[in-house]
DNA sequence: ATTATATACTAATATTATTAGTTTGTCAAG
DNA sequence: CTTGACAAACTAATAATATTAGTATATAAT
């Protein structure tokens, strides 16, 4: 019976994402859960991440490195309507690769929570920063966030949900709403 | 010691409810909650619901019955963009009123559950009946009725999550949001 | 080689949901 | 008015989960 140092903190958060996606629901993560996959008993977890609570959210920050790295690398490179593009269908594959952690990272970040405020603001900095580049400054451009962060998670949520059931192509549903929605913001 | 009988179904539920939208977050109604908020013994709730799992269905088939009734109000005697209007701000009012129950109730229906499939529907059929008077048939309606409930659904969920913490104002981006929707639709 | 620490463990407790079985008002039929 | 069925409350017991406290040991550093 090894008392020996396996377990590194990527593995624990790894297993727990992987956990998440399988489950889809994030209410499905339990501590029993992730402990029996990892072999271990459930209080030792505790020298791991800090209760549930503490699991939930450092699932939060990895899955908001990795939404903020792949929108990133999509937007290398272009701007305007092609860099919008590009940041809606990394959101969407996003989800689309982690529909269990991508619940948690949509969530509205606590204030107190110094470094899930710094990922969700460069997130949104990104935005601004392409809707510039689309010719959408000051209070046009808050606006146009809200509306382009709504469409992209309002069809995503809804998408991972199940509530599209319908024999009708999503990419195509999608694709439609994007372009609608950035043709809408370009004739202002 | 009162045996006495008090509640009614109407009660339980609207009790709950009422949990649901203070607490905000669904997974805090508890048995235990609800239970000394009607001044019962937890297993005494047996009687009136099918464990937790069931006050949530029965939650959220009074939440959609609710949002089916405001919406068709909405719609009286409108029809197009109006309606379509209409529809989308009666869709937030119901947000706002109920947020918790909110969440419950944009989850895609189980197909087994034919009550909750059956609102599900007509709700969709609302749908479906305004946008043919937007001039929009077929597929295409199908895509649309999918774009405006994302649009929806996405404002609605990121506002009342607490996501829009700016000092902007809320009205106004989603009016916006909605104009630059529907103004595409009607432009194919 | 020795020691400190990280990390595993067992044991115990609290919270919540659930089931089983019992008691007692209430209401309707005779 | 009595009585009997039923609805709806109860207590008691069990299971699942999270959490804390305290202990033991392998690994790493000195």
């Amino acid at each position: 019976m090894a008392k020996t140092r396996r377990l590194t903190p990527e593995l624990v958060i790894e297993t727990a994402a992987r956990l998440a996606n399988e489950r889809g629901d994030v209410s499905q993560i339990t501590l029993t859960n992730l402990a029996a996959e990892l072999n271990i008993r459930v209080p030792s977890l505790y020298n791991h991440v800090k209760g549930l609570e503490g699991l939930q959210r450092d699932l939060t920050v990895w899955g908001l490195q990795q939404l903020l790295a792949i929108t990133r690398e999509a937007v290398l490179g272009k701007v305007g309507r092609d860099a919008l593009l590009a940041v809606a269908h990394a959101y969407r594959a996003f989800a689309h690769a982690q529909p269990g952690v991508y619940s948690l990272v949509l969530k509205a970040p606590p204030p107190e929570d110094a470094q899930l405020t710094a990922l969700s603001n460069e997130l949104l900095m990104i935005l601004q920063l392409v809707l510039a580049s689309y010719h959408l400054e000051g209070e046009d451009a808050l606006h146009a966030i809200r509306g382009f962060r709504s469409v992209l998670h309002g069809f995503v949520s809804l998408e991972t949900s199940g509530a599209f059931e319908l024999p009708l192509d999503r990419d195509e549903s999608f694709n439609r709403l994007v372009a609608i929605y950035l043709d809408g913001l370009s004739k202002n």
